[in-house]
DNA sequence: TTATTACATTGCAATATTACGATTAAATAA
DNA sequence: TTATTTAATCGTAATATTGCAATGTAATAA
């Protein structure tokens, strides 16, 4: 398969996973890492940052674009990219809830 | 490939990307969700509340134990299987420390 | 002992992910 | 126009993930 059955759960434990997801790659973990401390970059810099090929990087910058946490603009021959901090905001909620669940928990029962 | 270069990552960066990634399945954000609201279960409990096979179920457990977040007392025939609250703290922080980057943030450039 | 029950493991097919060389596209520079 | 620069896309190889049927294992029940 490697196909999750996305049919059989609710929309929010989808949700959860879908962000999650993005975030099972370090080189994503870096390059979000990179662009909150720059406040801005462009792909360039993250080659060299990171240290894979640009065609890799461009693919990861691809998934975090889709998942709407980026933005980028054109800026001559290069591109911008930067943290969108709306929808940085909105994933961080539900993430937040979801790592919050133990709040209610009496200890482990075995 | 479909191998990650986790060597030029840092521990951080890998760690996180770790426990994203065991959180990347709608099954498994399930699995906890049911586990934090009995505080307690039995696997078989998981195949129907769930809806995937019992194999498929028995190896969506064997991560979330892999990486320490839940743990499981053999009881007669039976397994119980339960939240590890100490190192699910652990984890969160971690988590939370990266999904808090924001704070500092002075908006989108772009 | 011989079921039965509950879960783990094995093996496999279908699909997804990661990485990168080669190429393309689009903007600027010469 | 013809480079050059920068990043996206294509194609492909290697590996990982998902899901389940079949089977194995270990404890209890008959």
């Amino acid at each position: 398969m490697g196909l999750a059955k996305t049919e059989i759960f609710t929309d929010e434990q989808n949700q959860i996973a879908l962000f999650a997801k993005v975030f099972g790659h370090p080189a994503r973990v870096a390059i979000l890492q990179y662009l909150f401390k720059l406040n801005t970059c462009i792909c360039g810099d993250l080659v060299e940052e990171i240290g894979l090929a640009q065609p890799t990087i461009s693919q990861h910058l691809k998934e975090l674009k889709n998942l709407g946490l980026i933005k980028g603009n054109v800026e001559g021959t290069s591109v911008c990219y930067c943290i969108d901090h709306d929808n940085w905001s909105k994933m961080k909620e539900t993430m937040q809830n979801f790592l919050d669940q133990d709040i209610s928990g009496q200890g482990d029962c075995c």
